[in-house]
This record gives C-alpha cells, sequence and structure tokens, in this order.
DNA sequence: ACGTGAAGGACCC
DNA sequence: AACCAGGGTCCTTCATGT
C-alpha cells in the first residue's frame, strides 16, 4: 500500500496512470531509509488492526447486540442536535503557490510546474498541467522529475502568496469580517447573517466570491463549497474544483444522500492510515460508516467514535471554534525546524540548535507570547522522530532560557545514543 | 478515579 | 548516486502523583 498517500484522488488527477505512478514512486523509493521508515509505520498499523479485530471476535454475540443498541442511540441524541440553519461556504485557491507563480509569469501556464524550496525537496504544489503526470503537493521532487522530466521546479516565494491572500481574504471580508482563515489559500466564512440581510443564497455568493477573487487578485481562480456546517462546506469545495463551486442542501435527506456514497478519505481528518483501518472493516463511504456505527463503537475510541458519527451523519462543526470552550483560546506553539545532511557533528547540531530556538523565542517576543514548555524535534538519518519537551518554571519567551532548555534536552539525547545521525532538528 | 506531564503519531495545508 | 518540507492542531497512551 506504499505511494497510496499519491494516488488517490486529487482535483485534476482523475485520467492518471495511478498504476504507472505507483510503480515509479516504488522503484524509486524501494530500500531507502525513508522507504523503511514507511513500512515500519504500516507494520505498526497492522499491529493496530489486528489487535482491534481481536477484540471483535472476542465478542460475544450479546456484548454486540449491546454495541448496536448503544451506537444507535447515540445516533439519535447526535442527530437531535442536527441543525440546517447556518450557511458556512469554504473557499479555496485553486493550486495557490503554482497559480501565483503563474501570474508573475504566464509562460508557466503551459508547462509542468512544481512549487519546491529545492528538486530534492517536497512539492507545496503541482500547477495543472504537472497534475496530469501524477505530480502533486507533498511529493518529493525527485519523484515528480521522474514522473515528469520536463517538470519545471519554482522555488516558493511567500511574498506573492501573502498579496494574493491578502487581495481574496479583502473580498472574504465584505460578507463576514470575522471569517476563519485556514491557511493562505483558504477561508471558513459563515454567511447565515449575510443571506439573512441581503436576501441571497449561498450559490448567488459563491459566484461573487469567485468572481471578485479573481478580479482582486489579478486572475486566480478558486473553488467554493457550501453548507449547513464547515465539515459540509469543506468537502463540497473540492466537488468542483478547480474553478467551481457546489452547494448542498441543508435538510437532513439532503446530507445523507450526499453522504452514502462518499468516500471516508475525502473528509477532513480522515487520511491515509485511518482509511485504511476502516477499509479493513469494509468501511469505504461515509454510508458504510453509518451502517457499521456499532463496530466503530465497540472499536474505537470514545473521542475518535464521535469523530466518526459526526461525519457518517453529517452533524458538526456548524459553529464558529470561538463559540465553543476549547476553540476560544489563541496560539498554541511557535516553532521552526530545518532539514539539512544528516550529520553526527555535535558542534554543527548545537549550533543549529541554537539559531533555531533564539528564532523561536524571538517569534514569541514579537508576537508578545509566553510559553511554560519547550520541546525539541530530532529527525534520524532513518527518518524516525524523537520529540523531547520539559516544563518550565513560568513563563518565558526569554532567548537564554529557551535555548538552553532545547540545548539541554538535545545533548541529553545525544549523550545516550552515541553516534546520532539527526537530518532534522527544530525547536 | 482522575489530573498532569511526556512521548509518539495522524492529519492538515 | 542520491535525493521525502515546515508550519501547525489534536488525540492517544503511559507513567506518575494525589
Amino acid at each position: 500500500s506504499y505511494g497510496s498517500v499519491f494516488t488517490h484522488a486529487k482535483a485534476g488527477m482523475e485520467n492518471v496512470d495511478r498504476e504507472r505512478v505507483a510503480r515509479v514512486v516504488y522503484d524509486a523509493t524501494v530500500g531507502t531509509p525513508h522507504h523503511e521508515n514507511e513500512t515500519r509505520k504500516e507494520r505498526a498499523t497492522s499491529k493496530r488492526i489486528a489487535a482491534m479485530k481481536a477484540k471483535g471476535q472476542g465478542m460475544t454475540k450479546t456484548e454486540w447486540e449491546t454495541f448496536g443498541r448503544r451506537a444507535d442511540e447515540r445516533a439519535r441524541a447526535m442527530e437531535r442536535t442536527r441543525s440546517g440553519a447556518r450557511k458556512w461556504l469554504v473557499v479555496d485557491m485553486d493550486g495557490f503557490y503554482a497559480a501565483c507563480e503563474e501570474l508573475y509569469d504566464p509562460a508557466l501556464k503551459s508547462v509542468p510546474v512544481g512549487v519546491a524550496a529545492g528538486p530534492s525537496s517536497v512539492l507545496t504544489t503541482a500547477n495543472y498541467v504537472a497534475r496530469k503526470y501524477g505530480v502533486r503537493a507533498a511529493m518529493p521532487g525527485f519523484i515528480a522529475k521522474k514522473l515528469c522530466p520536463d517538470l519545471v521546479f519554482v522555488k516558493p516565494d511567500f511574498k506573492k502568496y501573502v498579496k494574493a491572500s491578502n487581495e481574496s481574504r479583502g473580498v472574504f471580508a465584505q460578507y463576514n469580517p470575522d471569517y476563519i482563515a485556514g491557511s493562505l489559500d483558504e477561508a471558513y466564512i459563515e454567511v447565515t447573517e449575510y443571506c439573512e440581510k441581503h436576501d441571497t443564497t449561498m450559490e448567488a455568493i459563491a459566484e461573487e466570491i469567485r468572481s471578485k477573487v479573481k478580479e482582486a487578485t489579478g486572475g486566480l481562480t478558486c473553488s467554493v463549497g457550501g453548507g449547513c456546517s464547515r465539515r459540509l462546506a469543506k468537502v463540497c469545495s473540492d466537488f468542483n474544483k478547480p474553478n467551481g463551486q457546489y452547494i448542498l442542501g441543508t435538510t437532513r435527506d439532503d446530507i445523507l444522500k450526499f453522504l452514502r456514497d462518499l468516500p471516508v478519505r475525502k473528509m477532513y481528518g480522515i487520511g491515509k492510515t485511518l482509511e485504511r483501518i476502516l477499509n479493513e472493516f469494509d468501511i469505504k463511504t461515509c454510508g458504510d460508516l453509518l451502517a457499521k456505527r456499532a463496530t466503530m463503537l465497540a472499536l474505537f475510541t470514545p473521542k475518535a467514535f464521535d469523530f466518526l458519527l459526526g461525519i457518517a451523519l453529517g452533524i458538526g462543526t456548524e459553529c464558529h471554534p470561538r463559540e465553543t470552550p476549547e476553540g476560544s483560546g489563541g496560539r498554541k506553539g511557535v516553532s521552526k525546524s530545518e532539514t539539512f545532511k544528516a550529520t553526527a557533528d555535535k558542534a554543527y547540531l548545537d549550533a543549529k540548535m541554537t539559531e533555531l530556538a533564539t528564532e523561536v523565542a524571538l517569534e514569541c517576543q514579537r508576537l508578545n507570547l509566553k510559553g511554560r514548555m519547550v520541546a525539541v524535534k530530532l529527525k534520524r538519518s532513518t527518518f524516525d522522530v524523537i520529540q523531547r519537551q520539559t516544563t518550565l518554571a513560568g513563563p518565558t519567551n526569554d532567548v537564554k532560557t529557551i535555548v538552553n532548555s532545547a540545548l539541554r534536552l538535545m545533548r541529553n539525547e545525544n549523550s545516550i545514543g552515541a553516534n546520532m545521525t539527526l537530518r532534522l532538528v527544530g525547536a
């Protein structure tokens, strides 16, 4: 199953020869430390699946019936919270970084483009020409080059992206200044009040936003999804990508029909691993998820069950995160990390860690934030990650305190495992 | 039984 | 020949103390 990250459907990749992509990825990576590490993680997942299956098989018929009744009860309880009253739009820019680069150099439009820091680092974005070859975001440059030898690499230039992002945000603010910026290229906008006040619809606003964003950015396109919750709007934003929109109805019937055949992998929060686990229990779509709710309740943790049931029913995330206790806090952390040619040189690693920890402290000062905990992240040449953390006496953003804590945490590890060869450090 | 800190991971863009 | 980011959030598990 290795490589499934790069073969699952993504906008603009419908006609890609997935077999070929899988083969090229495999041939290019088999035997590398990264591949070994992926295999290790897959084995851990296999073990987890085996434990879940054993637990399921060990349960009696009576126990299963109890889980069935309780799962039904949870579903009924969740149903009671269903409300189609809110109207959410999600705007997602199409191939954002690549599209920004094309704006400055239109010649790029007709050639395959990958935006990456270097030809061997991972792509942050691929334009739609490149996607035809199976090239996509998160793919290492050297594999992308194998799939598409003519691929043109462009280094990311965040000034361009911030500018375009601000231009698009000016449009979002017209509909709700309290929009949620998911990232530079994505926003959640609640338009319930706007629709009410201006007697309009999500469809009409989505059209407006798409044309205004194109205007404001000088030609960038975006896709818009709409629905009665952030979750549903988000999944809809991908439905007619690129340069399209899809507004889902807000009745229970509309939602369940939509979800019935929707692959679970499309939902925010379900990635490669969870997809694999669910597949093992014959769950491919959100409809399957609903049907197998008793299994979910029996085998997943309570939080995970609630999350999955919410997906299956299309309930949850109707409100702004600030309306919930958990979401009301601000920034949780500040970090800096860097990958380099793997080395065991202690002087080099110390210098790197000092540099990064200093940047973190300065960034905290700039943001007027203080931290109660310092953590370091070390990635070995074998790609396994070591994290070490320490709680401070009190909140601080003092450079010396943060640098010394980070160095102490790293040196501690270095003295235990002789010859630790690292390819990344971070604080 | 429960809160808390630490470590590891999954996931998102 | 070798080459797989960097910024985040959240959850789970385990050890530990009360």
